[in-house]
DNA sequence: ATGAAAGCGCTAACAG
DNA sequence: CTGTTAGCGCTTTCAT
């Protein structure tokens, strides 16, 4: 009853520490706050601490925010979380993050923009201290909102190479490059390319790359066997390998943009009775977890996204701790898994019309 | 310089629209807030309305929580969203608690207790509303500690029979009397069984499920072919298969306890030679995403997760609306999938040591 | 080195 | 029905 605290429910605030230590509520702040802590005499910080150590306090992070304008919380924008090309994004950001100190706030977007907008404004009214986002798509809206509202902004696994933004991503050429090679040097001449939306920057530095190879290799890219997806998904992998397969000129191999709308070329594969790897190579890209059991097993090209998430909570940490640090753009390296959907081309097994 | 409101990084605030509307701060928190709408003026709630569209006003819901105690956060503890099962159940979370005006903070575990109560401790500290749990094995820990907070608790994903929570899950039991049956009407007898740890919910349900669809099918379970898994995975269900065909006795066909122990016996099935499901037929559980991709496709048991999820966020917000409804035991149903790692059992194509 | 006072943006009595 | 007043828990001037 006299306890100037009672144990249950409410909770221990900066004013009952400072009665039991005997020091106003303010000295007290500073007592605990790692960067004021000098500002007071040692005795009583000592003294001060242990009160608050007794009486089990724990800082209010919202009444502290609400006063410093941090909330040592960052935003994440995802466009969807069942996208398997997430989660090991997620850990990595969240695995990071925690080193400093910040915690992460979800929310998936569905690749909508204007629920990214809806979003980030709701992230900003949490009075997140940065948000990391893999939803931009070549749409600086986002990026303009933020800036004007003094929020850090970090692209994961979307570059924005016309905007002053730090972002982590995968060297996407160079993956599409590998991609590439391998079908050439297994001696397929007449490659197909299913592109991703050429509104990312995934999709298109895939596409560019794609061209860019073929011609390296002395193979001019012939357009009809390039086709540009609407989105990464098993649905329009299969509607443009459908397309692909009904009306275009001969092919033996497939880049896919992802492993989804390679995915999808399985499909049409099954439905036409076409072999694959015999008769139609396929490649995918980002080797999502458990292509290595699809049928058949799928080569790709493996993408360290658990580590393109951690560059990019990296990358937040860094922007926070100094503003003035130049943006960085960093890129993780790609690398070829060959498994069991390429094989070399055959002169006779070639789809037609 | 005169307008009222710089357009440029402050946020607009409710003395803003205040201003604008030409009312007391107040009677625009009464506007803008649901429950008390009514006590206001049609005319100058419209009014309100408009200049807060006009200005974007949106809410600071951190000094809201400053002031109501609430911070219409719930804290969700998962072990990790890497596993292909949590993804799906975190959507059906965050989808739904948007509808009740709540935002999930997600932190991963790692099923580590120690991790999870401290998580649980950091959540708390940032005022949570409410915890939705997927971590609990049957330790109480958690609980008490939430209990003695004021903190709702929801399980989800696990069911804590002994403790007055509620919890949203799938029916276990059904789900594996299904498996069972599925087995059964397939013309095998001499079944398998990889369960799961026994200290979770989902692996003690399927475990008992198992044994009582056997002897009710006149089935009497071998004890040498009924192994228990430490952990839902591949490797784990690797482990066990090898070790049931290389010392057990024959079998015919394995009910695994989720996907990817099955997953697993596939594994042992490519080193063996053996033939799935000519020799041996596998049925998985919770039909994780692609499952139909796998080689052979595999048969096992759907698990509406998102439903789970969404259920579990409609529990906590049911409890955070009235603190003494009663907790409610959720179970939705799952249904078999037949696909290509089942067969009838032939007679001749028996494991062997 | 510490106390006093003000205020972040919002809501909840209490008046009127 | 609406304005006034106070205060959530904390930090931060400004005095002393």
């Amino acid at each position: 009853m006299a306890t100037p605290n009672a144990r249950l429910g409410a909770a221990v605030t900066l004013r009952d520490v400072a009665r039991v230590a005997g020091v106003h509520p303010a000295t007290v702040s500073r007592a605990l706050n790692e960067e004021t802590r000098a500002l007071v005499n040692e005795e009583t910080a000592k003294r001060v601490v242990n009160a608050a150590a007794e009486l089990g306090y724990r800082p209010n992070p919202i009444a502290r925010g609400l006063k410093t304008n941090r909330s040592y919380t960052i935003g994440v924008l995802i466009p969807d979380l069942t996208n398997p090309l997430f989660p090991p994004i997620l850990r990595g950001i969240e695995d990071h993050l925690e080193t400093g100190g910040y915690t992460p706030l979800t929310a998936n977007t569905d690749n909508d923009p204007e629920r990214e907008l809806l979003d980030s404004q709701a992230m900003r009214a949490r009075q997140v201290d940065g948000i990391i986002a893999a939803t931009a798509r070549r749409d600086h809206r986002l990026h303009d909102a933020l800036l004007e509202a003094g929020i850090e902004l970090v692209l994961v696994n979307r570059r924005q190479p016309d905007l002053p933004v730090s972002s982590a991503t995968a060297d996407d050429r160079l993956g599409m490059r590998l991609s590439v090679q391998h079908l050439v040097e297994l001696g397929h001449t007449r490659i197909a390319h299913i592109a991703g939306p050429l509104d990312y920057s995934t999709g298109l530095d895939r596409y560019v790359s794609f061209h860019e190879t073929m011609r390296a290799a002395g193979l001019e890219p012939d357009p009809d066997l390039v086709v540009v997806a609407e989105a990464f998904t098993e649905a329009e992998g299969a509607r443009l390998c459908r397309q692909l397969v009904a009306d275009g000129p001969r092919f033996t191999a497939i880049a896919a943009a992802n492993d989804l709308l390679a995915l999808g070329c399985y499909d049409v594969f099954a439905e036409g009775e076409v072999r694959c790897p015999e008769e139609i190579s396929v490649i995918g890209f980002n080797d999502m977890p458990f292509a290595a059991r699809f049928q058949p097993p799928l080569t790709t090209i493996h993408i360290p996204h658990y580590e393109i998430g951690k560059s990019a909570a990296q990358l937040m940490l860094e922007r926070l701790q100094d503003a003035d640090s130049a943006p960085r753009q960093v890129m993780l390296r790609p690398s070829l898994v060959v498994r069991g959907s390429t094989a070399p081309a055959s002169p006779g097994g070639e789809a037609s019309a």
